[in-house]
DNA sequence: AGCACGCCGACT
DNA sequence: GTCGGCGTGCTC
């Protein structure tokens, strides 16, 4: 009997999760085979062939039955890394998915070209050039504490705004990103970098280029073409150490003795993956932390709920900037002035008086809440809604200086009547955008006032006098930084019905403060108790452990994990009853009726017992896969740790 | 997903 | 007697 490996165990590149586990495959006299490469191979039910990632090879298969002899060999590049498939396999189980998914995330597909291309070129020899630089916001011991291995961090980016030799301004936390990626490159490890968006991406990107040389980046861009991100994610494979900066899937990059992942900004929604099985990047990167003893640094201005649950375990370290370039927070909600003049109705006294100032010297930024151009439209004489007298859709204002149209059926208004009292003319529905910018416009007639929403983003303004007026999420950086800021919204932005408000607020406060000079003055509006006490004091502390104590006694995210599960009625109560009498700490909320006969429920466990839930809930749902009728449609679909289902939960009862 | 296997009603 | 309905189960 030959021991030479005959044997190679692939996983099949499926959705179908009756064929989420390996298969056997013996290999063909003369093929070669190496763990990690694409192939084709039959399936005998399935009379097409299909195609997988050989996982291992072997002598001896336990299959019982005979092997099938594998089919072609379709790449011999080895695009499946042994470390991302323990990660994909971990990360699904976990999400209660299957594997496959998980590699259609981290794998991009194949381009023969770029692959030829990749493969003339040859290994790169040079070893990138790297500049370490000292910062004052952290000491070298911080800095070099923040790349050892195994150890886990949320680091509280500096405020402020650096600029490039060309004087493109960009945050000052991709500065420190990227010397700390220069750290890890300099020990000959690999870094990745997740962050939101392009915006960020760019920031980073640039901020890498300026200490690092461009054969040790890795650009993983999901918005690049295919060809271009086969490319970059085979520089990956090349053997040498470099640094990945790229968005949500760059969590996956198969980079050589990984040292350092980083995950910008862990409470953006950009960071929820939506295809199935919806991991959040904040979860792969705790499980391939685990999993490579890398270090691991959840990095941004404010710490997300679910980072700070993990530093009050004293699971994660905290460092924070030493010099703090914060600057000073007024919030005026004790301050409310009673007179009226032109000032912006919404906006107090001491405010308008500290914009006054800081106007004479340079740029204000005004945040707002709601985003873009309130759509909706109203009579502006009566308060009217604005309805198509064609259908009866909501009118809405598309681009500026069109006219009104239906959203409906598009009808244009280009003359339009109110029905009640025919008046001629329509203004924007409740507080948007455009209304703050013509109140500002007229309290300040002398100063230019520009915007910034998320359909018209202005990318950075001059150090000269102007209002920014800017949705949060769409602020324009300032080349000098602006002399004061005014957060008009915080109270709106807090109550609103979502579990991810108060991080959410937070971070977007602390993304205006930072874009604000040091000595600056930032104005709150409206905000009042103990987040009023914490953005101006900078100390997050007991606000945020004061919400995690009440998510304890509410057995709400993230002090519990949730599941939650849609589909038939049958399918629901059958799944909940089995779900429940796992452990008495699990308990299920629903089901709520979800149109015809469907519903969802949502399932709370406790982390201890993640794994037995999880994997519970895969096995029930194969089940229901096999007793699943022809003709009906909905089919069972389970979504692990996405809060935002817990919103839309809320919002269907 | 496909596709085969398998066990009950109306047909040459 | 058989042709074929689609419920159930399997895919190395």
């Amino acid at each position: 009997m030959s021991t030479k490996p005959s044997v190679a165990r692939v996983v099949l590149e499926s959705r179908l999760p009756q064929l989420d586990r390996l298969f056997d495959y013996s290999i063909p006299e003369g093929m070669v085979v190496t763990p990690g490469v694409r192939v084709k191979v039959p399936l005998r039910s399935s009379q097409k062939n299909t195609t997988g990632f050989v996982v291992e090879v072997a002598s001896h298969s336990s299959h019982a039955g005979a092997l099938v002899p594998l089919g072609d060999v379709v790449s011999a590049v080895p695009v499946l890394a042994p470390e991302i498939w323990r990660l994909a396999r971990a990360v699904a189980d976990r999400q209660a998915g299957n594997a496959a998914d998980i590699l259609r995330l981290a794998i991009p597909p194949r381009y023969v070209r770029a692959e030829k291309l990749w493969r003339d070129r040859g290994q790169p020899t040079a070893v990138p050039a790297i500049e370490m630089q000292s910062l004052l916001e952290y000491s070298e011991d911080e800095l070099e504490g923040l790349v050892a291995p195994g150890s886990r961090w949320a680091l509280t980016t500096p405020w402020g705004v650096d600029h490039s030799p060309a004087g493109e301004p960009r945050p000052r936390g991709a500065t420190v990103v990227a010397q700390l990626a220069a750290r890890a490159l300099a020990a000959g490890g690999s870094s990745v970098i997740v962050v939101p968006d392009w915006r960020d991406l760019e920031a980073h990107h640039q901020a890498l280029r300026e200490v690092i040389s461009d054969d040790g980046i890795v650009l993983w861009d999901s918005d690049k073409v295919g060809s271009e991100r086969y490319t970059e994610f085979l520089r990956c494979l090349s053997g040498n150490p470099v640094v990945v900066i790229g968005n949500r899937h760059a969590v996956y990059a198969p980079v050589v003795n990984l040292r350092l992942l980083v995950v910008l900004d862990d409470a953006d929604d950009a960071h929820r993956e939506p295809l199935a099985p919806y991991p959040h990047t904040r979860n792969v990167a705790l499980v391939r932390q685990q999993q490579t003893e890398c270090s691991l640094v959840f990095a941004g201005l404010a710490p997300s709920m679910a980072v700070w649950r993990l530093h009050s375990m004293g699971f994660l370290g905290l460092v924070e900037p030493r010099k703090a370039q914060r600057p000073q927070v007024v919030p005026t909600a004790l301050s409310v002035n009673a007179e009226r003049d032109l000032r912006p109705a919404r906006l107090p006294g001491i405010a308008h008086q500290g914009a006054t100032e800081a106007l004479r010297e340079g740029p204000v930024l005004v945040q707002v809440f709601r985003a873009g151009y309130s759509s909706a439209l109203a009579c502006a004489q009566c308060g009217e809604r604005g309805l198509c007298s064609r259908c009866h859709g909501p009118l809405r204002i598309g681009s500026h200086g069109a006219p009104p149209s239906c959203a409906w059926c598009a009808t244009l208004y280009a003359r339009w009547r109110c029905e009640a009292c025919n008046h001629s003319v329509m203004v924007p529905r409740g507080q948007g955008i455009g209304r703050t910018v013509s109140d500002f416009g007229k309290a300040f007639p002398k100063v230019p006032v520009i915007q910034s929403d998320g359909q018209h983003r202005v990318h950075t303004v001059s150090d000269s006098p102007a209002i920014v007026v800017a949705t949060r999420g769409s602020e324009p950086l300032a080349v000098g930084g602006y002399r004061a800021a005014l957060l008009l919204d915080g109270q709106a932005m807090l109550s609103r019905e979502s579990i991810g408000a108060l991080e959410d607020t937070l971070s977007h406060w602390e993304h205006a403060l930072s874009l604000v000079r040091p000595e600056g003055t930032v104005y709150l509006t409206e905000v009042e108790g103990q987040p009023a006490l914490a953005v101006a004091s900078g100390k997050y502390g007991p606000l945020m452990n004061a919400e995690l104590r009440e998510r304890e006694a509410l057995r709400l995210p993230p002090s519990i994990r949730l599941a939650s599960v849609s589909g038939p009625s049958a399918a629901l109560t059958d799944i909940a009853s089995r779900i429940s009498s796992l452990d008495a700490s699990v308990d299920v909320l629903g089901p709520v009726a979800m149109g015809e006969g469907g519903g969802r429920i949502i399932i709370r466990f406790p982390y201890a017992i993640g794994d037995r839930v999880t994997a519970e809930l895969r096995a029930v749902h194969l089940g229901h896969i096999s007793r699943q009728r022809r003709g009906v449609p909905d089919r069972v679909r389970i979504v692990v740790d996405d809060t935002g289902q817990l919103d839309e939960f809320a919002g269907s009862e």
